[in-house]
DNA sequence: GCAAATATTCAACAACCATTGAATATTGAT
DNA sequence: ATCAATATTCAATGGTTGTTGAATATTTGC
């Protein structure tokens, strides 16, 4: 495999100061949003010079496509996994188990749904790559599972698209706000008491009444 | 009431500019967000130079925050007239008639929610004027509602005060989302399928289950 | 119409931005 | 040790931003 036209050896930590990168940009842009974010924190964050993540990535608007679709495959991947483990039990049952790993994805990787809230803007490039990277592929996912398990108890529930695509963003954004929302709830700061009533509240009264 | 100190009179013409700067600032700041709005746009839109903003607004921050507490004005104004509406009905019919209109006002005025979807951040002055301005009043005025009507049938709801939340925040991103909906549901461009749809899954469905 | 007060514009500022091309450092094969 | 290739830094650039102070226009009481 002689992909490589120089005579030289890359060198070995070339993914060390890309991961970094990523790693500062993914905080930065979770917390502050992509205008507010300037290349220059980042690099700071990272230990690096800014003319480096130009070179990397391509530009800012790359080094957010880099991050976008990398949380879009650890997604994927995620709910596969999901699917593989309960391949043998009904319908209902792996909707749940779908719906479980998802909040499980999401509570783990807090920054991912904060970026998906920011950058769910009306007029950007970027939203249209959010658009189909993250939010399209999720959707199918779950419309399908939702039919079957529909179908599998004789039901043919209201809305149920609808009621899908509301399942999926509200989990996001409750997680996104969930510092925020501790100042009007109490018992968000417990993990565990918070995961409860996600999964009580969005799985089992929005997503499957 | 002599509180002027020049001897002229101003114009009247005063708030005419205003407004035209608030209504710009607003679509703007909903469409594209805070950060990546200039000043220089809202004033091209209100057809004003740009200088006028910071003179009369005290600068950007101060346009956003004036934008917001209207928001909020108008708001509890919606909500109080709804109280007014249904003041001799019972609790539950009250959370009901609420419901209705802050729903219709989000339908009415969907500026209003996507800027409140893009300014809830987690590291922003901004953000805290917004908790406080807006979502504060709101979480407050739905609890004291929900808990009333819970009494009335005596039931104690699990996890009411996040069910709260959860509808308010869920009410707010799904409108501000209605395009991006679209393209995921069919039939969110009629008005009064998607208002029936709103009021079906986060009305009857989250809030009072 | 004069004068005072406010509204609006004009012009300029300093700060910051992302990006680029040249210069340097580091790596690994020979 | 040499050389080629890549990784990283340095320095500069053109553009945009929000704000400010001076200049002009407009309004209104007298």
């Amino acid at each position: 495999m002689t992909e490589r036209r120089g005579r030289g050896r890359p060198r070995e930590n070339d993914s060390d100061t890309s991961a970094a990168i990523s790693r500062a940009a993914l905080q930065r842009f979770a917390a502050q949003g992509f205008d507010a974010t300037s290349l220059r924190e980042i690099a700071g964050d990272a230990g690096v010079d800014v003319a480096l993540i130009s070179y990397r990535f391509g530009g800012k608007q790359g080094l957010w496509k880099d991050i976008v679709s990398q949380a879009g495959t650890d997604l994927r991947e995620a709910l596969e996994r999901a699917l593989d483990d309960s391949e043998t039990t009904g319908a209902h049952k792996r909707l749940e188990h779908s719906a479980h790993a998802f909040l499980a994805y999401l509570l783990d990787r807090p920054e991912v749904p904060r970026l998906l809230l920011r950058d769910i803007t009306i007029d950007s490039d970027r939203s249209k790559w959010l658009l189909e990277t993250l939010s399209l592929p999720l959707h199918r996912h779950f419309i399908e599972l939702a039919q079957a398990a529909a179908e599998e108890r004789d039901k043919t529930p209201a809305h149920l698209e609808f009621r899908v695509a509301n399942f999926i963003y509200s989990a996001a954004s409750t997680v996104a706000r969930r510092e925020r929302l501790g100042k009007l709830v109490g018992g968000m700061e417990d993990d565990a008491q918070f995961a409860a009533a996600l999964e009580e509240v969005l799985v089992a009264g929005a997503l499957i009444p």
